[in-house]
DNA sequence: GTCTATAACCGGATAGAC
DNA sequence: GTCTATCCGGTTATAGAC
């Protein structure tokens, strides 16, 4: 892959770059996506048109600089959270809430974010092989809500489960990013209770009953690794 | 909404019109959303670039156009299947693999389509008040889909059953689209796997340990359409 | 009502002189 | 690094043909 963090030379280089990224999410959470021209941004941070497309090959890439911020910031606001707490229905509610917080400055223009990652050619795509190296750090960031938690995991279930969780908190993303009540009420909600059920269905993923279904979704998941091995390793699953 | 199907007054209109739209399906396939312009649209169907703007809006508006008719080709295809089939799953399965069936000619743009329906802003996201009708048009197929089978769903899930299926088929379309594998193979397999357990899980809904899921699923649901409401008199303001 | 030709506007992106 | 000119493509407008 390309490196996606061009020009930062000299420290003098880095707080330029930062100054221009930092205007254009301004500008884009201000008028949108295509309300912010480059123009405009490059007007508002005081330099050269040409001299941002110096900084930023492309508008896109600005969105992809924002995409990288935004998930640290998710690590580091877990950070106290999962140090305390024990319980899993907690753990997790708290991870989906702290994605949620952190992101809310920028929801307007999260949609045209997810437009871009939602391309599957897009080098942005969760599920692409650039995305590789998130995935993994957000697969192997969920083993570690569930291991430092009292509940116990089926034996069999364990490895899956952070991939299984880091789809469902995409899915939650998915919603976030349509949702328009304010505060974000309706999201919040959908976290609340889906976090409950989750953590319910974990537990007792180990019940006879829920067996088969267990044992079927894991078949499932082990075949569609199998497939992606045969192929060309760039795929979706870790 | 403004009415997506403008002049086609004569019955040669119409033909210049599926003219047009046949040529930009191809174009976009061979060269992508952004590759196809409109000018080489115009070129190849052998108009002028403003007559391709007297039948569709904008370049948008050939997309929009391509999603109703797969739609309605996805419809048709499944019609002989739910006449005959009673089996649940085998209702289900039928459904989704025609879907994927009718869809494939178009896998490649539809990687571009999904891009531009994923942006919440766009008309064309499945979750617009634009795309309202067909959402309900799917949801009653879906409907029909449960119903026609011999299998019994309790009385509260019934009237949710419909769009949480409609719902688990963009699942489908979802990892459909990112999809590389030869003969999509892997969305097949997904789709039996899934479709094998959701109508399991269907039919043992009613079963007392997972009576608080569905419960609680129906009582989430309940509570985001409540949410929705109370949008929608705010939203109908310009 | 179908269609052409032509020009123009706007904003993203690039090239090249300075 | 910056500025200017320029390209490109979506879109609109006009004026008029059959």
């Amino acid at each position: 892959m390309i490196d996606s963090q061009p020009p930062a030379k000299t420290p003098k280089g880095a707080q330029t770059r930062a100054l221009i990224l930092r205007t254009a999410l301004d500008l884009f959470t201000e008028r949108g996506y295509e309300g912010a021209t480059m123009r405009a941004i490059a007007e508002r941070a005081g330099v050269s048109l040409s001299h941002a497309y110096y900084y930023f090959r492309s508008k896109e890439e600005l969105i992809q600089a924002f995409y990288l911020r935004s998930h640290e910031e998710h690590m580091a606001a877990c950070g106290p959270l999962l140090a305390r707490e024990r319980d899993l229905e907690a753990r997790l509610l708290g991870v989906i809430r702290a994605k949620l917080d952190t992101t809310e400055p920028y929801h307007r223009f999260s949609g045209v974010l997810f437009r871009t990652a939602a391309d599957p050619q897009s080098p942005l795509s969760p599920f692409s092989a650039a995305s590789n190296p998130v995935r993994q750090q957000c697969t192997s960031f969920f083993a570690e809500v569930v291991a430092g938690s009292r509940t116990r995991v089926p034996e069999d279930l364990r490895a899956e489960l952070p991939y299984l969780l880091w789809l469902y908190m995409m899915g939650i993303v998915l919603f976030w990013i349509h949702d328009r009540s304010p505060g974000r009420i309706r999201t919040y909600r959908l976290a609340d209770r889906t976090a409950h059920i989750v953590a319910r269905l974990i537990a007792l993923a180990g019940h006879p009953l829920l067996t088969p279904f267990r044992k079927a979704t894991l078949q499932l998941l082990a075949d569609l690794r199998e497939d992606t091995r045969a192929e060309d390793a760039v795929q979706s699953l870790p």
